[in-house]
DNA sequence: CACCAGGCAAGTA
DNA sequence: TACTTGCATGGT
């Protein structure tokens, strides 16, 4: 079986269980950067109560009343999301960009996709995954974001070495899959409802909800 | 009690 | 390039 078929089946097996996730959960590509930064290591449970604090003080939007809170209630607002810190130093970094854009997301993203991810890496806080999922999911750019469940699922599917690079990862889907930003959109979100809700817990097989096809043949592992 | 969650930057070798 | 460490809350 080659490799496309491989992510097609599992694509298609995920969809048929799971159901499309309709991500990113947030109601504007703003508040959708600002949970991208929120979410890092840290449950969207936890997140959600962030950005509630963030709403309730209207503060989330749109970004100049972010950058005019003072970093220490930002901080503390933010505070369930852990890091508060250096994610209130991230999120005051991502207004900044936004500032600089005029506060105008579709300006900012009047830009290449190659071009604007080095400008989104070149914020404070924001790295290749938080970057791509930008791209994906609020620019809807067909752009792959490869994150720790990604990465385990692969290795565990044999279909990359558990120490495979981000870049190489991504190439993997990309090169094997449409460029189609809907495709990576549902494709990713239902990868890390996968790992979030099936993979660590009881073995996938016999139990594993995908099936007699199940594609971790030897369990879940760690 | 230990362990982990939709990372990232900065430092070291 | 490829490690290591600090950052921190809330759920199991």
């Amino acid at each position: 079986m080659s490799v496309v078929d491989t992510l097609q089946e599992v694509y298609g097996r995920l969809l048929a269980r799971f159901g499309p996730q309709h991500w990113w959960p947030g109601d504007s590509g703003w508040e959708m950067m600002v949970g991208a930064v929120l979410t890092q290591a840290v449950r969207w449970s936890n997140v959600e109560r962030a950005i509630a604090n963030l709403k309730s003080s209207g503060v989330l939007s749109p970004p100049p009343a972010l950058r005019r809170l003072p970093p220490e209630e930002l901080a503390r607002l933010i505070r369930p999301a852990g890091y508060y810190n250096v994610k209130a130093r991230k999120l005051k970094a991502l207004a900044q960009l936004m500032g600089d854009a005029g506060d105008d997301l579709a300006r900012l993203f009047n830009e290449y996709t190659d071009g604007l991810r080095r400008r989104l890496l070149g914020v404070y806080g924001v790295g290749e995954e938080t970057a791509d999922s930008i791209l994906l999911y609020a620019a809807s750019r067909p752009v792959f974001v490869i994150d720790a469940y990604t990465s385990r699922i692969m290795g565990r599917m044999g279909l990359a070495p558990p120490t495979a690079s981000y870049s190489e990862l991504q190439r993997l889907f990309m090169d094997h899959l449409p460029p189609d930003a809907a495709l990576y959109n549902e494709y990713h979100a239902l990868l890390v409802h996968l790992g979030k809700n099936t993979c660590r817990k009881t073995p996938l097989c016999p139990t594993c909800p995908l099936n007699t096809t199940c594609p971790f043949p030897e369990g879940p592992g760690r």
